[in-house]
DNA sequence: TGTACATCAGTGAACGCGCGTTCACTGATGTAC
DNA sequence: TGTACATCAGTGAACGCGCGTTCACTGATGTAC
């Protein structure tokens, strides 16, 4: 059975696709290579023609969902009002409810935090883009400021995102993201510093 | 070898303190019960007098450690500028550095919400203790405002812990850190809502 | 006081299982002559 | 145009390994008589 033109291609982001869903679902660690490839329509062997090991795939997947979250974001961006609704988007029930198809950071981030050097190394280049992402959508305060407050605007997402998704009671869960949004918007029109 | 009184009690504990330093450190998947109990010089079988199984370890685990982790939010709400302490300590570098003695909320919030509903029962509980007591060390606005600020101090200090931890950048950890506790910070001190 | 038995925290080998990884093989197509 | 060979994405069985869990056993002490 040889395949057509981009067929490698097309079978690679299909893995690549079906790993992001299940890392973000269920941790890295947590989901096997055996059940990835399963869902992917193949067998075990074919992985090792398409990565070098578990780690490889975990750095390709989590560019590509990062990657994908940069376009999301850049695309907000145009719009004047694109970063509230990133906020809102974010801190939405929809999204803490689908963590397989949503924010690669809040479900892995601390997954990340113990992985090697090459992993982290990306993640650390994409956590800057988003910061500066963030950073130019906000108007009021010294740039310094600016700055100051993308950080927390994303560390406020990240955090309260996570917790809406831990806590096993619902209208604590929807007070956790609504704070997070009331608290995120606030600092996105910050005029202090 | 019978062993005096308590001597069940001690080890028991000791398992629980080990397995919380390496759970935090590497997260529960990653870790194997034969190191915890290695670490805690015993043999595996001894592990099942004292839990019925992993699960349980986790469940014992995170309410020992949020137990702890609620002593010192107490501890701190007792002096005027307790907050404040807590925020800068939360957002430190030594904390970072450490999760393993760290908070388990950041180490752990992430695997928490994949666990089965004892576990996160515990864990919901703790969660709305903290946001009270960060709550009542809040003195502007309405005591909706309040709670809201609380809740957000709460995700901030986690998120931007969390992506300081994952970040491999020195300087770029650092910043996370600053500018989570200066947003905190101001949050704490909000008289607005 | 001495003997027989109960207790029970801990031992350490073994269980089945799924993991990440390897590898000899397949077979449809493309290329060479 | 027909034949022989190269290519290579994917197959599927097998590898060693460490996992969570089980269990027959140990042996120092407490209790009963």
């Amino acid at each position: 059975m040889r395949y057509e033109k981009g067929h490698k291609d097309v079978t690679r982001r299909r893995i690549i696709d079906v790993a992001g869903e299940r890392f973000r679902e269920h941790g890295v660690a947590a989901v096997g290579l055996a059940g990835i490839m399963g869902d992917a329509g193949l067998t075990n062997g074919a992985f090792y023609s398409h990565f070098e090991s578990k780690e490889d795939l975990v750095e390709a997947v989590l560019c590509n969902a990062l990657e994908r979250r940069e376009q999301t974001l850049r695309n907000a961006a145009e719009s004047p009002a694109g970063l509230e609704a990133t906020i809102r988007d974010y801190l939405s029930p929809r999204h803490r409810d689908h963590p397989g198809r949503g924010c690669p950071t809040a479900a892995l981030v601390a997954e990340i935090a113990r992985h090697p050097k090459a992993t982290r190394n990306a993640f650390t280049d994409k956590v800057s883009t988003f910061i500066s992402l963030i950073a130019t959508q906000l108007h009021a305060g010294s740039a310094a400021a600016r700055r100051r407050n993308a950080v927390a605007i994303y560390g406020i997402m990240v955090g309260t995102l996570q917790l809406a998704r831990a806590v096993n009671d619902k209208s604590l869960s929807d007070e956790i993201l609504q704070s997070g949004v009331t608290a995120a918007l606030a600092l996105a029109r910050d005029e202090r510093g």
